[in-house]
DNA sequence: CGCACAGTTGATTCGGCTCAAAGCCTGTGG
DNA sequence: CCACAGGCTTTGAGCCGAATCAACTGTGCG
């Protein structure tokens, strides 16, 4: 679940507008990119589906609104990934930029048909979809069994991991995202959220230079904070997240 | 979402053991079945996934354990259902017998082979995937937002609308599984589950013959309860669920 | 008959929500 | 350059819903 899934986006050169061996890449070569402002939305709950989408950059939040307004925000989707895979018919939830945002856009028959005679391509499609499974299960067992500070503690921690950085020193995330929107994510609200922030801080769990700039000391103690997550202690080994030549 | 998933199920007069045009039937079809009995492990969280499996009776319980004990229901497989598909390496789940259960398997190597140049199972195949990340997510969506009495209320409705009985009347509904396993799956305690079972007993919404034996009563008042749900309207209409003849 | 276990019910506690009021940045216009 | 407005974020006080702890009630089984 935790182990190394981004492939080599962690390497120093690389510019976000271009990560090379992503998934389904070559699909998305020719297409032109559009633009979302920060609030603006991609798609929404209930549409039909027709396009697969892919983020060159920025970051989305994935949602859905109950009947009464309350919001629960299953995902953040970043660049590299790929949106509209394993809806059938209609869209679930809705996306919006939180960032700005870029992405390439394929009608969904094509982009199918494509995959289908393409042997090569077909596992690389049910990996995807997979990993979107796992990634919801996962979140469930979190909603389902932890505490309010183990909940930004697994937030913070696969936060990080996301970003594929080095996570034997103390790392430094930026969260493109509100308060309101991680409460939404983890299930909590903005107060609980920024008390924990506050209480982290405090802890010296972390620093936060700006409440939008996280740096993770301790990741250690945060991740078994965090209670899941493998337990980590495969996390450290050299082995498995090579050190980089410089 | 909630609409009518299961195909035939509701069929009068098919018995458990054999149900007709169910997805990937034909690839068990020569297989032999395993028995479990209740309580019994079919696989465990952290084991190597070698074989897709396929229930043609009973019901299973998939969690998984957090390090200290507490243990997350992901979902409950009933018969007609294929596990393993969505399982890259090893398990992330443990599935265990709830009722004795009887199961078909099939090499996973054999298995994506057969399918892979097939391009009529294909399709399938990534349907069952999706509905996997479609039902986690939906779960995801309960327990980060829903209250207590609205998740009862929301698993009664899910399991009801699984049977594929007539929803227009009071349906009975069997619970095969315990009380800790319907609060593991709604994360809740066996406490609050028993209690919100009463009251929804005392405020006329069910009747409770034995404590596993429901029988819900107005199934409008608990689908609004549930919150979520396309609020049922299309529930009840005419065309989407037809009436059967008898 | 009595033990074991599932389920129910009650009393109490406590974590996280609600409501309310300050801080704090960012951008905007004087 | 500063003042101000507005949206985030933080912090505080009090409350409420669900967890916890603890009987008690079936019900099936040796």
């Amino acid at each position: 679940m935790l182990k190394p899934v981004l492939p080599a986006v962690q390497a120093d050169h690389v510019p976000p507008p271009f990560l090379p061996d992503e998934p389904l890449s070559g699909l998305f070569a020719s297409r032109q990119a559009e633009t979302f402002a920060p609030g603006q939305a991609v798609f929404w709950q209930g549409d039909q589906a027709v396009d697969i989408l892919r983020i060159r950059s920025g970051c989305l939040r994935l949602f859905r609104v109950l009947p009464d307004g309350r919001r629960a925000i299953t995902g953040f989707a970043f660049a590299g990934r790929v949106l509209g895979l394993a809806v059938r018919g209609r869209h679930a939830q809705t996306a919006e930029a939180v960032t700005e945002v870029k992405l390439q856009r394929l009608s969904a028959r094509v982009f199918h048909a494509a995959v289908d005679d393409s042997p090569g391509l077909r596992p690389q499609v049910m990996e995807l979809v997979c990993e979107e499974a796992a990634a919801a299960q996962e979140q469930s067992v979190m909603l389902a069994s932890k505490k309010a500070e183990e909940r930004l503690a697994t937030f913070l921690v696969t936060t990080a991991q996301r970003t594929g950085a080095d996570l034997r020193v103390p790392v430094e995330i930026e969260l493109p995202m509100s308060r309101l929107d991680i409460a939404d994510y983890v299930g909590l609200t903005i107060e609980t959220v920024s008390r924990l922030f506050s209480r982290f801080k405090r802890e010296g769990l972390i620093t936060l230079d700006s409440p939008r700039l996280v740096r993770l000391r301790r990741l250690r103690d945060l991740i078994v904070l965090a209670g899941d997550l493998d337990d980590g202690d495969d996390f450290f080994e050299p082995e498995r997240r090579p050190a980089r030549p410089h």
